[in-house]
RNA sequence: CGGGGCGUAGCAUAGCGGCUUAAUGCGCCGCGUUUGGGACGCGGAGAUCGCUGGUUCAAAUCCAGUCGCCCCGACCA
C-alpha cells in the first residue's frame, strides 16, 4: 500500500519512485540508478526537448567530464559558488596528478577554454551548442531525483557579439522551457527573474520557470542565465567586430535536469501513484488482457492484435500486458501505479460485443465504448486528458497563490498553506535573507510584469515589484 | 558538517548471551487449482547475521574499532 499524499507528502513520493519502478537507491551514497521505466519518461523528455533546442538553431556537442582546477577558478565568482559541492580527482594511472581534476559541476568553464580558440571573428558568431550529459555535485542531502550526487541533464551554451544577441536567447530558452514543461509535461510554471542571491554563480541574471508541487512546496523546474561578458574576459572570448575592433563576446548558458521527472511526479500523482500526461507517458495505452482458458485467450489474441494495428495506425504507444504470472486486477493497481493515462480492459464479453472497456488515469471511472468508436476517438481523448491535467494545473498553482500585504500575513501563509506568495520587496538581500531565516520561504523569481507599487513587506521601503515567495525543494 | 537511526536471504523485518537445524512476510523456482480490482494449496532453493578485533565454556546477541547507508537541519539543478 502506497502512503496517503496528505498524510506524508515526501514518503508517498519515495514510494511512488520505487514502487512504480522509475529508480532505486544504488550502492553507492548519494546515487540512484534510473530503471527503465523511469528512463523511458526521462528519454522521452529528452528527445522532444532535442527537438526544440534545434528548433532554436543550437546543435550537440560533447565536452570532457574533467575540468581542470585552474579552468574552475578563472572566474571568481563561479569558483565560490560551485567550490562546496566538487568532487576532485586527485590521482591517475596510479599517480598522483599535477593538478587535480574537478568532475564537471557544469560545464561553462571547459566549453569557454575551448571558445576561446574557436572564436576570432564576428563571423564566427553566434556560436550555439548544447549538451547533453551526466553532472556531479557533492551534495549533502539527497533526494530520488530531486537531488542526488549525480544527475543527468542538458546544457545549453551560447556566445553572441552583442548584448541583445545574448538578451535574446537568455529569453528564448526560458520560453522554450515553459513551452516544454506546459504542453508536455502539463505543468503551469512562472516565469521570472531570479534575485541577486539566487543568481547563478558568474551570470549577470538568471531567470527562471517555477512551479508549485501539491504539498504547495515550490521547485525550481528550469534556468536560463545571461553570463554577460563576465566569462568571456576570464576565458579572453574575443573577436574582431565589423570595424576590425576586438570585442568581447556575450554569453548565455541555460539547463534543466533529470529533476523535471521528480517534477512530474509531484505535480500530478495521487494517492494511486503516478498519474503521467499522455505527451510524455512511455505508454499511452496499456491493454490488460482478461481470459480464463486457452480458447478464450485464442480469441483475445485475435481481438487485440486488431486493437494494436488500429492503435499503431493512429501513432499511440501502448503495451499489451499478457504477463501470466498476475492477475487482472493485480494489473490494474500495479499501471495506476505507474501512470499509465489510459487502461483498455479486454476480455471475453468485450470480445462478444466488439466494444472496449477504457480508464482514464485520472478519473478512474470504467467507460464501455464500441471498439471501432474508441479507435477513431483514441487520439482526442488522450489529448484531452492532457489538457485536463494542465487544467487542472493552473487551477492548482493560482488556488495556491496568495498576496500578502504584510509581513505577519506572509509568515502565517507560508506556515498554514505554504504555497506561493505574492509579496513587495524591495530588492535588499537583508530583507531577503531574514524572511528565509524567519520563515524558510525563499524569493523563487520575480514574475515577469509584476509591476505596481507597494511597500517592501519586511523593512516597508518602496518597492516597484511584487516578488513570489514560497518554501522550496 | 552538526543531531538521530540502522546494517540478519533479492527486499522488509523478528530474534538482543544457551531454545539445539537463525525465524516470518513479500519476492524467486516446481506442480496443481485460479484469473473482470493487489488469488490459493503443496513442495523447494536461497544467510560466511556489514567488516575487524576482543570478552566468554558459549556471540547475530555484550564491548571496542571500522566501513556503509537512511532520516532530520545548514548548502544546492
Amino acid at each position: 500500500m502506497l502512503a496517503s499524499q496528505s498524510k506524508d507528502f515526501s514518503k508517498w513520493y519515495n514510494q511512488v519512485v520505487l514502487d512504480a519502478g522509475l529508480a532505486e537507491y544504488s550502492s553507492i551514497k548519494g546515487c540512484m540508478v534510473i530503471k527503465p521505466y523511469g528512463y523511458a519518461i526521462w528519454e522521452n523528455m529528452k528527445n522532444i526537448l532535442d527537438g526544440m533546442i534545434k528548433d532554436l538553431g543550437v546543435d550537440n556537442v560533447y565536452f570532457p567530464l574533467f575540468i581542470p582546477e585552474s579552468f574552475l577558478k578563472k572566474e571568481a565568482e563561479h569558483v565560490e559558488g560551485f567550490d562546496p559541492e566538487v568532487a576532485w580527482v586527485t590521482q591517475g594511472g596510479g599517480k598522483e596528478l599535477g593538478e587535480r581534476l574537478a568532475l564537471r559541476p557544469t560545464s561553462e568553464t571547459v566549453m569557454y577554454d575551448t571558445f576561446s580558440k574557436w572564436i576570432q571573428s564576428h563571423r564566427d558568431l553566434p556560436l550555439k551548442v548544447n549538451q547533453w550529459a551526466n553532472i556531479i555535485r557533492w551534495e549533502k542531502r539527497t533526494r530520488l531525483f530531486l537531488r542526488t550526487l549525480e544527475f543527468l541533464w542538458q546544457e545549453g551554451h551560447t556566445v553572441h557579439a552583442d548584448e541583445r544577441g545574448a538578451e535574446e536567447m537568455t529569453n528564448s530558452a526560458l520560453a522554450m522551457y515553459e513551452d516544454f514543461i506546459k504542453n508536455h509535461l502539463a505543468i503551469h510554471t512562472i516565469p521570472g527573474r531570479k534575485s541577486d542571491a539566487e543568481t547563478f554563480a558568474g551570470a549577470d541574471y538568471t531567470l527562471s520557470v517555477e512551479s508549485l508541487m501539491l504539498d504547495g512546496k515550490g521547485l525550481q523546474m528550469g534556468t536560463s542565465h545571461n553570463l554577460g561578458q563576465n566569462f568571456a574576459k576570464s576565458f579572453d572570448i574575443k573577436f574582431l567586430d565589423e570595424k576590425e575592433e576586438q570585442k568581447y563576446a556575450w554569453q548565455t548558458s541555460w539547463g534543466v535536469s533529470t529533476r523535471m521527472v521528480g517534477a512530474l511526479i509531484m505535480a500530478h500523482g495521487d494517492d494511486k501513484g503516478l498519474v503521467l500526461p499522455p505527451r510524455i507517458a512511455p505508454y499511452q495505452v496499456v491493454v490488460v488482457p482478461i481470459w480464463k482458458d486457452n480458447k478464450e485467450k485464442k480469441n483475445l489474441e485475435k481481438y487485440i492484435s486488431s486493437i494494436e494495428r488500429g492503435l499503431s495506425e493512429k501513432g499511440i504507444k501502448f503495451f499489451v500486458d499478457w504477463r501470466e504470472q498476475q492477475t487482472p486486477g493485480w494489473k490494474f493497481n500495479d499501471w495506476e501505479l505507474k501512470g499509465a493515462p489510459l487502461r483498455l480492459e479486454i476480455g471475453p464479453n468485450e470480445v462478444e460485443e466488439k466494444k472496449v472497456t477504457f480508464v482514464l488515469r485520472d478519473d478512474l471511472k470504467k467507460k464501455p465504448l464500441a471498439l471501432d468508436k474508441f479507435l477513431e476517438d483514441a487520439v482526442s481523448i488522450l489529448s484531452e486528458m492532457q489538457k485536463r491535467l494542465l487544467k487542472r494545473s493552473e487551477e492548482f498553482v493560482k488556488d495556491n497563490t496568495r498576496v500578502a500585504e504584510s509581513y505577519s500575513d506572509l509568515k502565517k501563509i507560508i506556515s498554514e498553506y505554504s504555497g506561493f506568495v505574492e509579496a513587495f520587496w524591495c530588492g535588499d538581500e537583508k530583507c531577503e535573507a531574514e524572511i528565509k531565516e524567519e520563515t524558510k520561504a525563499t524569493i523563487r523569481n520575480i514574475p515577469f510584469g509584476s509591476g505596481g507599487k507597494g511597500k517592501c513587506v519586511k523593512c516597508g521601503k518602496k518597492s516597484g515589484h511584487k516578488v513570489l515567495f514560497a518554501k522550496a525543494y
